[in-house]
DNA sequence: GACGCCATCGGGTAAAACCACGATTCGAGG
DNA sequence: CCTCGAATCGTGGTTTTACCCGATGGCGTC
């Protein structure tokens, strides 16, 4: 179970991420908070696995509420999920203690991947973010996770697939040849990393795509 | 969704069950009764899809409690979930209108699977529940789940594939040959009723063998 | 001891899945 | 216009599963 500390001054992304997470399972939002100082304060008294964390916060913003969450908490991740992609404003927070870096405008999987990543102590950033400005951070990093996003295709193919479908019933329910279907499969299933259907499916119902 | 009513008079029976079916996902207990009285009550008010239902209950026993809520919500299954087995007694709470009979020795997955079945307006009985007695609930009943019980091999094996090993890799750390493993393998897949990697591994999510 | 259940293993075949290549088409965007 | 990603499909091969059969030894029960 990964605890997480949702921060964000608008009730509607808080309350989304809860959501998103609160149905994943694994995962258990510990608490919210909706300005900077008051994620720091929670940090502390939470101790929570990962911070999730708006940058434009009032109060204090989330470059300085993840400097001193990183100082207090060593052990607590921080991830940023936030709506600007400044280049500068990125390498302010990494160089701050972040370690993920996920755009609001991602797909919900990105979010879950990234939490989970981070909750084992590696970083992830959003494709979108250009590797000029993580590249320092992805080195001294002991892992990455750079996991593309999957196409609207590659979605609809692996969950039928994770839905127990064969590669030839997809082919006939998506009107395709059965090597289309497995381009997608396994292309999706290198983007997301996994090895087997097994994986396959664990991923598709972390990532809501169906359910258990 | 299945909302699920928790009637027991024992406390840490509820709350077992609450917890099983809480990390199972996909079931939501709407309520507990600790009697009879309640149990009929707490149907009618809070119309849940399955009461799963202690036998000895004060004030009001499960039997009658069974008739009662069949009769007030003809739409709600009964589910018994007892320690007992008398034939007598098992007949009789069948005559009353309960669909499933569980004994709380069994495993949790048969829990879990019974009140699935049950939701799905199908009859579910304990293996251990002797034929002669469910005969003639069976036939009158849309379907029937007898799947047996897994054994500790074949729940080891699926455990294994459903965490993304193959049928070589499972032979290898069972130190077993791989003919063996698909025997496992295609016994557990009979006997849970799945025709795919996938659904396996979806089984075994619902039923706790693995984790998401 | 006979009987059933479980775990173990094998042989064989057909189907399915995986993999590594290449190739076309089509649309969005620089 | 040219590029690039996405979607589509192919060839040809290896590997893995699925499903059929049978067989053996252990272990408990009646």
């Amino acid at each position: 179970m990964v605890s997480v500390l949702v921060a964000d001054d608008r009730i509607v992304s808080r309350r989304g991420l809860r959501a998103l997470l609160e149905t994943c399972q694994n995962f258990e939002v510990c608490a919210e908070a909706c300005n900077g100082r008051e994620a720091v304060e929670l940090s502390i008294s939470h101790n929570p696995d990962v911070v999730v964390l708006e940058i434009e916060l009032p109060i204090i913003d989330g470059i300085e509420a993840t400097r001193r969450i990183r100082h207090q908490r060593p052990q607590t991740e921080v991830m940023i999920l936030t709506s600007q992609n400044r280049d500068a404003t990125i390498r302010d927070v990494l160089h701050a203690g972040a370690r993920g870096y996920v755009l609001k405008s991602e797909p919900e999987e990105q979010i879950v991947l990234a939490i989970e990543s981070l909750a084992h102590h590696r970083s992830y950033f959003s494709r979108s973010i250009p590797a000029s400005v993580i590249n320092g951070f992805r080195a001294n990093g002991d892992a990455v996770d750079q996991s593309r996003s999957l196409t609207a295709r590659e979605r609809e193919v692996i969950r039928l697939i994770a839905d127990g479908k064969s590669n030839k019933s997809v082919a006939y329910l998506l009107d395709i040849s059965i090597k289309t279907v497995e381009a997608h499969r396994s292309a999706a299933m290198r983007k997301v990393n996994v090895h087997s259907t097994a994986e396959l499916v664990r991923y598709a119902i972390r990532c809501r795509l169906i359910s258990p």
